[in-house]
DNA sequence: GGAACAGTTTGATCTAGATCAAAAACAAAT
DNA sequence: ATTTGTTTTTGATCTAGATCAAACTGTTCC
């Protein structure tokens, strides 16, 4: 990596030339030649299953950006109770503070790869490079309407549209991003299900058996289900 | 208004520069020599209570900024259901839209005066002042945040913590933009309520007669509650 | 004043989903 | 292969909040 750095400085190779999510992460509207200077002011980390990214009460002095595997994002409500903000996916990023503190914590589901800006220096990039500003804007008002479509969700859906909605939206999300959307693989516990839709364990296990009785998925293991009837599944998220 | 651009272009007089909302506003981070221009790409619009001022499914073409009043913004979920998303008050700004289209209906509450931005213009304004895409990126950042705390409450919160969490919301709202914070006043109705916090009106009503008979607040009338205790309803909404 | 209407409160039931409990499935370790 | 521990599923109750119904409190307009 650094070798390529001293042999082809010429074309610029740095470690986001060549990172392969690029095109699906806020970093896509940089042009070829700025990326050396980019890579510069980030480093790359890996943290393992259930670690701790960052936790709620954290000063918010990173942005994170996920390279490899997935990540959740919650708020501790209390001792016990916790929401799950969100599942998060390569090319996505988080970090977002209110306050000078994280508005959540972030854990790894499964291992995990990220990228890290020291938020300063990338204020100071995108100083320079305005463009970055506005990329990050449409970045965040896109993830400002997935809030907001999930507030429906919590406040008006029963367990059984909540459930749909969910497999639907996880195996579009996966063919956006150019994976497998059926079978889709669920990374995350049933527990982290229930604790993202705002139901209990038992319940979102009580309405994977019933799409499955009803023959619209088949749970080919409990971390992967098959869609067999999409538009009846479709239907049933409204 | 024009009268003063003709006789006073010199030091700039314009709509903007007399706005008196302007320092709430993402608007703020403009200079004062800037906003005779600004004011040109934006004119100004009045609303009548219960009137829509765009519609879920409508082309985004347009941003607003209440300068006057009160909007609820909120989804729709199919013939019936609503979720409203939230109460805006002078100095936001809305319009949030995905896929051309905008993400929620906004409505006025009572009699609202709204500063209207065409989405191009704004753009093309952007670009040459920088500056703005970063304190609406800001400014936008800040709604994520407040969203994902919304999703916390709607997933996890009983009915009694929601109420007491909106009351707080919206006395520490009213305090930041420097208007009376107790009593305070609901501009909106109790079914407004009821599907801001995912609730029923009868659930709402309910809750509002416990805190009332156990003494933390005092119902002046249905729209003017008086906070007596703000340590229990505080501790009430963890 | 009082008729008409909309918004709110209160009361009586009902139910979706929570809670409690236990069995079943799966995975890792010896 | 068997134990140990973890995650998931299924079953039996319980309850917070929904639903249904009716009374109450304004407000507007003759």
């Amino acid at each position: 990596m650094s070798s390529a750095q001293i042999n082809k400085s010429f074309i610029e190779k740095s470690r986001c030339s060549e990172c392969n999510i690029r095109s699906y992460s806020f970093c896509r509207c940089l042009r070829e030649e700025k990326l050396k200077e980019f890579s510069s002011i980030s480093s790359e980390k890996k943290f393992n299953n259930k670690k701790n990214i960052f936790l709620q009460q954290d000063e918010a002095k990173n942005i994170y950006n996920i390279t490899e595997g997935n990540v959740k994002i919650y708020q501790l409500i209390d001792d016990g109770r916790i929401q799950i903000i969100g599942f998060l996916y390569p090319g996505d990023f988080f970090g977002s503070y209110k306050n000078g503190k994280y508005n959540y914590c972030a854990e790894a589901i499964g291992d995990v790869r990220v990228c890290i800006f020291e938020q300063k220096k990338l204020d100071q990039y995108i100083e320079k490079n305005m463009i970055l500003a506005k990329e990050l804007l449409n970045q965040t008002s896109f993830e400002l309407t997935l809030a907001q479509d999930r507030l429906g969700v919590l406040g008006k859906l029963d367990a059984t549209e909540r459930l749909a909605k969910f497999l639907i939206n996880i195996s579009e999300q996966r063919k956006r991003i150019g994976w497998q959307n059926n079978p889709i693989s669920l990374p995350m516990t049933r527990q982290d299900i229930a604790d993202y839709l705002g139901l209990t364990i038992e319940t979102v296990s009580r309405e994977i058996s019933k799409l499955k009785s009803s023959n619209i998925i088949k749970v080919l293991s409990s971390k992967q289900i098959f869609i067999n009837d999409i538009d009846k599944l479709t239907s049933l998220s409204i």
